[in-house]
DNA sequence: AATATAGTGTGTATTTTTTACACTATTAAA
DNA sequence: TTTAATAGTGTAAAAAATACACACTATATT
């Protein structure tokens, strides 16, 4: 008489100027042998966000994650089983700190991989759907949605930022009115330090100040 | 090994100025005499939307509404007898056309009833975090969504449109400058039919040219 | 030392959008 | 015919968004 039910989990990162998913290659029945999105059952007394974390520890390594709930997806035929409710949620990570760790850490999953979002095959189950469904709230929320930030480091160049909001929205903008506009919002702060490391003139790095954000959008 | 889940219902209309939810009085364990939002079983070989239709219908004796849905709910401990996943769905309907209609057709509800959207008791189950979630998605979608014109008779007019903008909103608007807006979006017919019934000057209808609409946001 | 490369960093003019604001017109009922 | 209720309308100012071009800095290569 219980829910019996899993969730999928669309983990994104950003890395080398494009969004890109993990996909794991399922080494199990059904769509044995095909790329699908990290996912799992969720146990009798565990919480659903529990499972996602659980799920995606074993595929990155990381604790602690942004999660968003994208849709509950329930096909009577998506499962040959028979009808297998699952609920889909998308993750943000930062490309710095798991491209060393991830790997599917079960034994249900063959290997894991990044892809870029527009380089995407044909995934088991919905899972193109959900892959669809992640990019549309991202896009969609972009201009109150914290994710940006959640996919680079704390310390970040301004042109990094404008990559990752033209990678969500597709198009390219102009980099003096996207600077103009980020600092109308008040919420970015300017620091005294620079990029290292890099063959070409450095650039200033910058922190969001979570407080002033967060008053923004109370 | 099939998952068993519900769904629940948040039915909304505009009525009297304000927005208004539709909820039961329940009639069952649990939670039996608290009001809540109308919901149900899935059936095992029935699509999740059919049974949101289902129980709608059964509710408000419309066919054909307009459905989003809102989120999947399954925390271990929202159902007495264990976890019970539901996932949750809006639907918008014209006061109109369901007046006269609205009763439980099914003999697990007492009573069905209009409640103002901010005037609504403690509800059984997580419902009122529902309501919550479908009023956030009807505010921050209301500039891209056909939602207003759900809530509308087929010909309408401006001051209604300004009333339902309003009442999602929670703020009072400019007459004029609501007015330009609206023209200015290009998808509004002006009509040369009016008001008919009131006691003052009658005001000119309006229809949605859903083509324009549909191309907007495509 | 010269050159190529690649990304940083800045200002202004134009257009568009948003905001603020008050009176006249029409109708039905008293 | 007066009253009450709502419909309907324009303009100016401010703010925001857009379009657009060039010089600077650091490094690697020859």
């Amino acid at each position: 008489m219980l829910s019996f039910f899993t969730v999928d989990c669309l983990i994104l990162t950003f890395h080398e100027g494009q969004l890109k998913v993990l996909l794991t290659e399922r080494n199990e029945y059904p769509y044995k042998d095909w790329w699908a999105i990290p996912g799992y059952f969720v146990d009798k007394e565990e919480e659903m966000e529990e499972a996602v974390k659980r799920i995606s520890y074993e595929n990155t390594g990381l604790k602690d994650i942004y999660l968003e709930q994208l849709a509950a997806l329930a096909g009577v035929k998506r499962h040959p089983e028979g009808r297998i409710l699952t609920v889909a949620y998308m993750a943000l990570v930062r490309y710095e700190e798991v491209k060393n760790k991830v790997k599917p850490i079960t034994n249900y999953m063959r290997q894991a991989k990044w892809f870029g979002v527009n380089d995407v095959p044909e995934l088991a189950f919905d899972h193109n759907e959900i892959l669809r469904l992640g990019l549309k709230k991202l896009k969609t929320n972009l201009s109150f949605s914290f994710a940006p930030f959640e996919l680079l480091p704390e310390k970040f160049t301004l042109t990094q930022l404008q990559q990752i909001y033209e990678s969500i929205l597709g198009e390219s903008l102009d980099k003096r009115n996207f600077r103009k506009k980020m600092g109308n919002l008040g919420y970015l702060k300017e620091l005294d330090e620079y990029q290292t490391g890099v063959s070409y003139r450095a650039a200033r790095l910058y922190k969001v100040d979570k407080r002033k954000f967060a008053k923004l959008f109370a």
